[in-house]
DNA sequence: CTCAGTTTTTGAATCATATTCATAATCCGC
DNA sequence: GCGGATTATGAATATGATTCAAAAACTGAG
């Protein structure tokens, strides 16, 4: 049956043009001024046919944050792919959220939305569901790398479980993508580059760990090798900067 | 002119018993469902008198979070005033978050929400100043801890500034509040106090900057003890667990 | 190619709320 | 008790999400 996967094809690329479309109008105008008619007028299409692909418009930002989710995690794959020492890899998943960031300055916004009560309530748990599952990975990639300096004999857990010790990575990542993207937030602070700073202190809290090999986080002459090597064997294509 | 000081303490009364039986239907129905009418109704006056107090929806949460961040930084004033070393006043700023967010669960739900730009944007510019306004002691605060800690010798910035130390402690307490409160993102993680853990990484990124003295962040005893002490010295009132 | 049945698309109608503003009520000083 | 100012009211308006009955497009058998 050609006739039905066709069809399916074709469902799918206009569900890819309404989330494009969707993206370019978050661009354009803002979060706040995304309507449903909006976005199928930009497309040619009517509302009710929008709706036959997103439940409601929380769930289309969920679908939204759900790609995102997709990419990130498959830069963090490049990571695990990557030989280098478990620390090394610790280290390089920071630097693939800076990357991953700058590439999509509106996703932490966006998912900072989407992951509060109001927006996750408004969703289809199937959406939600999907959500939770493309986000699986990045949490799994980061707990196999830490079990990993373990078995080496590079971390000792220290009364931590692993998935704590991701838990302090995460924690140091998201807080600064927030205070980044929060309005007026960290305006009158003299903060140079906020992504470069948390690169710093994932070494620090590393270094806190005492994951082996320790890194002197204040050799910023080190560290910016370190950042440019990663850029260059793991996400070669991804960095213009 | 009495008479006009009594029409401001009533205005002041009603905007009070407005702004607290929006957090009741917050509590009650969530921030979903809060409608503008609905606090209105309950409170007895109509939706346009709700809308002489605050400019729209947007406003009166703006102006919820003002109150909490008052009652964050009087929490900070007190860290101040107890007469400990720099080191264990910037973890008892950790502390302080700790228990301010136990006893105001919903805010960092809330100030997320209100940081973003779909809420910014649709606040009055007034609300936005107050809200900055009742902010900027939070951050001069610490920030005085760290220059009080460089002063005395106990840490070196190491090519830091006294901000971007705030920053790092900053986004750890952030980040962690915003794992806890983004939905379904914790729930099959083996963290078992996310809160503690904060704490222990605070002092694990204390130890980073070598601010001395320097801590054993695995020494849950010491750790504890520490967490006791500044709730009976400084928070004592507050900590009911 | 045609037609009945099925699937898909459409956009006007519905619904829910935020917000406004003309009118009514209240207050104030005299 | 009065006239003018201030404040409160809630019906009317506006916006935008969502629904759904009707129209259009498609399907496959004859």
């Amino acid at each position: 049956m050609s006739t039905k996967e066709r069809k399916q094809r074709e469902f799918a690329e206009r569900e890819q043009r309404f989330l494009d479309q969707s993206r370019e109008l978050i661009r354009r105008d803002g979060l706040l001024n995304l309507s449903m008619s909006r976005i199928a007028d930009e497309c040619d299409y009517a509302v009710g046919t929008l709706y036959q692909h997103f439940a409601s418009k929380e769930d289309l930002l969920m679908a939204l944050v759900t790609e995102d989710v997709r990419i990130h995690a498959e830069m963090f794959e490049r990571v695990t792919r990557w030989p280098a020492s478990p620390r090394d890899r610790m280290f390089a998943i920071g630097v693939a959220d800076m990357i991953f960031v700058r590439r999509h300055p509106e996703h932490f916004r966006l998912a900072q939305y989407v992951f509060t009560e109001v927006v996750w309530g408004a969703a289809s748990a199937a959406r939600r569901q999907t959500l939770l599952e493309a986000n699986q990975p990045l949490g799994d990639i980061v707990n196999g790398i830490v079990l990993d300096a373990v078995a080496r004999g590079d971390l000792d857990l220290n009364g931590l479980t692993a998935e704590e010790v991701c838990v302090g990575c995460w924690s140091l990542a998201i807080g600064m993508h927030n205070l980044v993207h929060a309005e007026g937030m960290l305006q009158d602070f003299k903060v140079r580059d906020p992504y470069r700073l948390m690169c710093r202190y994932f070494q620090t809290q590393l270094n806190g760990h005492h994951w082996r090999p320790l890194f002197d986080a204040g050799d910023d002459a080190a560290l910016d090798a370190l950042i440019k090597r990663i850029c260059n064997e793991v996400f070669n294509d991804l960095c213009t900067q």
